[in-house]
DNA sequence: ATGATATAGTTTCATTTGCAACTAATAGCG
DNA sequence: CGCTATTAGTTGCAAATGAAACTATATCAT
């Protein structure tokens, strides 16, 4: 039962591959998953980015953000610029030295996951994805 | 570059379908996930099993899992017997009462990993779960 | 046998997590 | 405008997690 249940095949997988992640970002670049998707995302949005627009693209709750933010803030790895449209919020942006680690980051997440799909064919990779994408979508679609 | 990041996918998935699940589980039975999972192991296992044969299957840590049966073993849905050839251990085994419950939930779980696969064929379902096994396999064959 | 080492399981403690309450700013409605 | 309701973000608190220390038993080498 357990063993073939998909949900727990699932969270096996995602632990195994999440532990594996997490303790090369950590040994690397002193950086927690939440960090280092904080700075992916505002790296991928120059223009800045508020935090609940994070949050809401990720899923990750927004004391999650404002913990990861305040930690890169506090490591000059991120900074807030005023956001003239609503002043209770910023938007976040990249310092130098955070855009400099984001581009000694990519390579090595892109030759991790590398590693970690290498029995995968590009086509298997892209089917993989595209499944994930659609259990996405039953989940949020609230066909549950 | 997060977007497509497939330890990033995974993970947002499963988050997901873990909540989902977790909150079913809860709700119908009072019971978290560690729970669920040892009484199915257990289940599976009518002659008995030890924690740590139980935290070898799958990947709990073992404060977890002797948590999880102390809640269970006072809610009388798991009981001990003695392990003759170990007396460290105990061998856990289902109460009337915990094979009830197993009986009551496994018809339940699979209505809702349907739900959740509900736009999957057989056919890309069994790929879907050999593509984790594989992942699995090369995480644990230290190909990291 | 006897002492040294290892293992099963529990307990303790520190860390992580996320909900709920809070503060500050905004938006909507009279 | 001015009052109420809502939202962005932070802080406080309680629950969940896991590493490390601990207890009890087992194994192994002499």
């Amino acid at each position: 039962m357990l063993d073939k249940f998909l949900p727990y095949r699932l969270s096996f997988t995602t632990n195994l591959v999440s532990e594996t992640v997490a303790s090369a970002y950590e040994a690397l670049f002193g950086l927690r998953i939440p960090e280092w998707r904080l700075i992916a995302v505002v790296a991928e949005n120059p223009e800045g980015i508020t935090q609940q627009a994070i949050g809401l693209k990720t899923r990750m709750d927004k004391v999650t953000v404002s913990r990861a933010a305040a930690s890169l803030i506090d490591r000059h790895l991120l900074a807030r610029q005023p956001h003239r449209a609503d002043q209770r919020s910023h938007l976040l942006t990249l310092t130098p030295a955070g855009h400099e680690l984001y581009r000694a980051i990519v390579p090595k997440a892109l030759e991790l996951e590398h590693r970690i799909f290498s029995r995968f064919s590009e086509n298997e990779i892209a089917q993989f994805e595209s499944m994930l994408r659609r259990i996405d979508e039953i989940v949020l679609d609230g066909a549950i």
